[in-house]
DNA sequence: ACCTGAACACCGTTCAAGT
DNA sequence: ACCTGAACACCGTTCAAGT
């Protein structure tokens, strides 16, 4: 808050805008009231400063969702063994970040490999969860999803390496299962962002349907029923990966 | 084309705006130059009306785009063997749709339930394809995604249902491919986007990355060199949907 | 170097008119 | 019933100033 609007430079030793300071505010905007509320103005406005003063310190609105990505999601496998490197300040701001990643880069001991990829897995959905908005305007935005993808992946490419596939059968394997999580987030978010439960809309929407219009559906949600479709995101994940990592196992071995 | 802004309504016999001309002039908005273009004055523009104009035929912006995400996506299914039912006009602007799906909702002889499954998913990826700006964003708004998977996803338990699967498993089957048809469509939406190749591009990347940061990525992609990651959409989507068959046919059933 | 004010070219949408 | 014009409350961003 600079008090007033006063202009000119600030008197010496107050807070200056800085890109860590922006981008904080912005993830703040983002985490509590969504992509939409985040503009410029603002986004300028909770950091009590002219509109303008932004664009001394990031170019453009695409480029303070871009420093979002980067902020939230660079960190994820800071924890492989490469040791200092990378330098510069920032990064601290990293969110919940990735549970069930661990502090060395080396799996737990009696881990198979077919765990340590689930664990990957978990790891970057945990870390897709951490700031839902903003994961959803990643994933939509086509530049974000590469970058995010790359520094991301190693732990899936490690696992797979362990498991002894050949580096095109990783490459194949990484690709499935990360745009598997990707659209599983997808579907997480549009559930969590309507306030209805998955259930009962699935059973009401399948008895809107016109008579014979999906049959094999209707047939198959109504044995299910309410009850039986009461569905849990974790164990819809968890049995995904049972899925996946079963039929790595027995096509890209 | 109005010719000229005379206020009041049209002569007799002049064409009037309708809700399928309207979401018509916005589909092409949307296929030519992407959802950001499709601002309402610019829609209005486009049909040589007013703004206001539209608000008597769709109540909002998000309206035009829930009724493009109707418009194309309902078609998808309607080979079922339900016959006439649905009624109203509209709906034949339904893009390509659909390459692959057969007239009678009956699969072709010979085929297994698993060439079925996979003919489902590569039909539901080529509905995705034909209008790819509008895919990105039907993906991307919560309320969309559910739409149109409910009335996409007949194939998929039909297919899954003959293959003798129990309710759950077909339910949990079902999430799983379609979660990744969606995750594979935003990866290849990316791509496309973006005017590089994915192997030159990841290559690249790779080469930037600080040392040690991702050894197992860093070696796997080196190992395939940049002709070994000429990268097919089409050959990865093969790839996944055999891994995701054969794990749902090993966990699921 | 860093910040500001005014201005430009846009938005979506409401509301009161016109015919 | 259908269409319009003006207006409101916003946008992102450029540009010329201020200190």
């Amino acid at each position: 808050m600079n008090t007033a609007g006063k202009p000119g430079r600030p008197r010496a030793g107050a807070e200056r805008l800085s890109r860590d300071a922006i981008l904080a505010a912005a993830l703040r905007i983002v985490d509590d009231e969504g992509v939409e509320a985040m503009t410029m103005r603002r986004l300028a406005g909770t950091l009590g400063v002219n509109p303008m003063s932004i664009y001394h310190h990031l170019p453009n609105k695409a480029a303070v969702f871009a420093g979002l990505a980067e902020v939230v999601f660079a960190g994820l496998d800071d924890v492989g063994q490469g040791g200092a490197g990378q330098g510069g300040a920032g990064q601290r701001d990293v969110g919940q970040g990735s549970a069930g990643q661990r502090d060395g880069g080396q799996p737990r001991a009696g881990l198979s490999w077919q765990e340590e990829l689930k664990d990957s897995a978990r790891a970057y959905r945990a870390a897709l969860q951490a700031h839902p908005n903003l994961a959803l305007q990643v994933l939509s935005d086509p530049s974000a999803v590469s970058d995010v993808v790359v520094v991301t992946v190693e732990p899936f490419y490690r696992a797979l390496d362990r498991g002894g596939l050949a580096p095109r059968g990783i490459f194949e394997a990484v690709n499935t299962i990360v745009d598997f999580v990707h659209g599983f987030m997808l579907g997480e978010l549009s559930v969590r962002a309507a306030t209805f439960d998955l259930a009962p809309d699935l059973v009401d929407r399948v008895d809107k349907l016109p008579e014979g219009k999906a049959p094999t559906l209707t047939r198959v949600v109504r044995a299910l029923g309410r009850d039986g479709l009461h569905y849990d995101f974790d164990s819809g994940f968890e049995s995904a990966l049972a899925v996946l990592v079963s039929g790595i196992e027995s096509t890209l071995r």
